[in-house]
DNA sequence: ACTCATCTACGATAAAATTCGTATTCACAT
DNA sequence: ATGTGAATACGAATTTTATCGTAGATGAGT
């Protein structure tokens, strides 16, 4: 299951707010991009048949839910994405990503604690 | 600058060989998949049009060289993946990637050493 | 000089993704 | 009941990406 770029913006409406109709999806889809209302029902159209979505039909406006996970799904692309450019080297994009210099000393103390973790499961401080 | 599937796994072949002609990129993307010689050869041609590559012509067989920058270029393509599928957070992406557990030990160390030198640049050790 | 392998140039095709126009249906307010 | 706005259905055009066949040029070896 590969989700193009124009479906991954529905996805990502849809794992955010939850079902939608097409209305509400296109709108927040046109404030980042001008994008036409039937392109929008017709890739969500397109993403219901592939199984990405699935679609109640009670009222006369259909109210789209994503079927696939967020977290499993990006996970996927992840995967894919640290494969293709970083030969499947995990710490590899990391350090690259934690090198662009993006993230506050906040965000860094989560991800040292979720090392910790990983580390010495025994001593996860977050399970309890 | 946005590369396509096919042209990065041009720009990697590029990226680790450095400057080579069509047959060895072709061989290399060989051992990957199945994909003609004539294939890869039009790929580098229009890579050359857009500007990703150059190419010297002085021996019958062109010798190609990627123009745009390994680091530059993946750091773009992780700054496009984050904001897309994590909302521009990029603990967000880390704590994602680093939860799928494919990180040995040394890995991890290696990160946390990097985070320790973002905290506290003066103590850098890899500096000497 | 001739042959053969190999290279580039060029164009065509195919497949996938994106976009939107038009027609039709439906619900609701008047 | 009728008109209006909004929704879906459908199909088509466009764009992008990917792939490869064929033709012509070149150079190396005989």
């Amino acid at each position: 299951m590969k989700p193009t770029a124009a479906e991954l913006e529905v996805l990502q409406v849809l794992w955010t707010y939850g079902p939608s109709n097409v209305r509400f999806v296109n709108d927040k889809l046109k404030s980042e991009r001008n994008v036409g209302y039937t392109t929008t029902l017709k890739v969500m159209q397109i993403m219901t048949e592939k199984g990405m979505l699935e679609r109640n039909m009670n009222s006369r406006t259909h109210i789209y839910n994503a079927v696939i996970e967020e977290k499993e799904t990006k996970n996927q692309l992840i995967d894919k994405f640290i494969s293709t450019l970083f030969g499947g080297s995990t710490s590899g994009m990391v350090l690259q990503a934690l090198g662009n210099q993006k993230c506050s000393t906040k965000e860094l103390n989560e991800i040292k604690k979720l090392i910790n973790n990983i580390e010495n499961p025994e001593k996860d401080e977050t399970a309890n």
